[in-house]
DNA sequence: ATGAAAGCGCTAACAT
DNA sequence: ATGTTAGCGCTTTCAT
């Protein structure tokens, strides 16, 4: 209703009797003002109701604060959650340096994704943060010319800032788990290998199964699509190679196991041992209650943000890699 | 890589020998320009990398194609779905008529919801479509000169569009299945009822309770905090009132309710039927499987986002207000 | 301690 | 069918 419409620096200065100049440096500390002077433009602004067009603000000082964070949040229940807690931890750092963040979705495909850096690339942002959906597409041209940092996972030859998480460890520590209880016919069902991440969580089932000197059974390892339904398909049909405990890497495919042992009346642990990736909310209220693996989500948001910060401050410092710990929190399911 | 930092239309126009008005026209399409200079002005761009700079194209077209989103996103596990699905209905929607969505999260919380607002309005948004975390607040003073529509809550004295959902009529439904099932002793738990959502959901279990010639019971209602230990103690608290269903309408402390009744091996629907709210996938792996109200997020932010281009063209047509319905999923818990 | 003015990259009114 | 040019609102250099 209070119209600020047009109301720009103009108008202030006019009404303070002040040159331009010395509104725009009220506004932004930016060199000494009398605190006389500076009363009469802070007056005049509130009089005004004065509010900055951080659009001209943006083309005229090339800076816009603003951090796209391009990642496949609105494409399943999933991922939703995983890259959502990334985001709020990467806001809550952003927030407290006056910069803003902009999500965008990237789908986990390859031409949504692009479509969208370029899209950000018209935007003038100050940097991006991104979860890319694939390993091997060739990222560099399509960048701009502001940082980037790569979140979660990373393409081949990756020559920019990343924040991860330690997958392999993890993953390891908990086939290592399962062992030491006594399992041997451990599956592991898992999206598809194309990703940093799916890629070394199985490098962690396959180390912990060769230093315990099982031998890895193919007819145990199940690559398929991210879902309840492939979930629960894979369980069905792994069910005659007699595997005694489960490993699944996404908790939407976990759903799945699940709901078929659920069904089956298959009992959890006894019968099937469950591990799953993620701690959601829940992964607390099933019967019983899942063994899952932690990953620090938020933290992995805030970490990037603090890269994405230095490197914004000094382009040519060195690279830096940050690879950020997992929990595994044993519940009842194993 | 490639670098394009400095690339504008007016190098463009120096390499294809044009004016940089031709250069526009023919990126705009907005005048006619002869197939032999677009192909000349397309070659240039081609050759030189060019990106078109949409700050200034803002600032000067007072045109910002982006939309933004003002929910409670980031705040709560729960939140995130709900509003993360709208978003994609939105984005679903925008994306087609090449705007763009802008996500900004309230936390729920009126201070950091004032706060975002006046950030977004130094950002020439040319729409805001919000979910207000109050319903009290005077929210006109702190819009700028862009259409407003509320979503799934409205404000009193709302004076702008708005896109909801008939949560009474649903409410009232599901509250009618269990008298119908013939319970009598109806447990209500919410969060405040500060909210129209929440308090449409109240209505309708009253309603329905008294079509019945069911008193309601001041000792069934439980209000209180949204979370999974505040859905556990509630329900804790409320055994010894011998209710025998549950109406829990928010599912974070439905997860609660659930927990707890697990815990303490009450079986579900034989001793205590339950019914939720919103419908999510993990609610069809607990045991048994969730009774719930599915409420139409995608479809929600589809008509959001239709409105507001709708309001962007016209901004004197009448005020719609659009209220959607939601779908009662009757499984194993009731 | 402050002002004048150029110009960021674009659009669009006014020319021709 | 295309070119010239004045700004959009701001920051910032160069003056004084």
């Amino acid at each position: 209703m209070t119209d600020n419409k047009n109301i720009s620096i103009k108008d202030v200065a006019k009404q303070a009797n002040v040159s331009t100049a010395t509104v725009s440096h009220v506004i932004n500390g930016t060199r000494f003002v009398s605190e006389e002077t500076k009363q009469k433009v802070h007056q005049a602004m509130d009089d005004l109701n004065y509010r900055i067009n951080s659009v001209a603000r943006s083309l005229r000082s090339r800076k816009s604060f603003v951090i796209a964070f391009l990642a496949p949040i609105l494409a399943s229940e999933t991922s939703n959650f995983f890259f959502m807690s990334v985001a709020a931890g990467i806001q809550s750092v952003l927030k407290q340096h006056q910069y803003h963040l902009v999500l965008s979705d990237s789908h986990e495909e390859e031409a949504f994704e692009t479509d969208e850096i370029r899209m950000l690339g018209s935007q003038m942002i100050d940097g991006l943060i991104m979860a890319p959906s694939s390993r091997e597409l060739d990222y560099e041209r399509l960048f701009g010319d502001y940082p980037v940092i790569y979140l979660d996972r990373v393409p081949v030859n990756c020559r920019r800032d990343s924040v991860v998480v330690d997958n392999k460890t993890v993953s390891k520590e908990a086939v290592q788990m399962l062992i030491a209880k006594g399992h041997t016919r451990i599956a592991y069902l898992s999206g598809p290998l194309t990703l940093t991440t799916t890629e070394e969580r199985y490098a962690g089932y396959l180390d912990a199964l060769s230093e315990a000197g099982i031998a890895p059974d193919p007819s145990l390892i199940r690559i398929g699509e991210v879902s309840l339904a492939s979930g629960s398909n894979m369980t069905e049909s792994l069910l005659q190679e007699q595997p005694t405990a489960i490993f699944v890497t996404d908790n939407v495919m976990a759903m799945g196991v699940i709901s078929y042992l659920q069904e089956k009346k298959i009992n959890v642990p006894d019968r099937m041992a469950v591990v799953a990736y993620d701690e959601f909310q829940w992964t607390r209220i099933t019967s019983p209650p899942l063994t899952v693996i932690e990953q620090p989500a938020f933290e992995l948001g805030v970490k990037a943000a603090e890269v994405m910060l230095e490197r914004i401050d000094n382009a040519t410092a060195s690279l830096q890699e940050h690879r950020l710990t997992a929990k595994l929190i044993v519940r009842q399911s194993s």
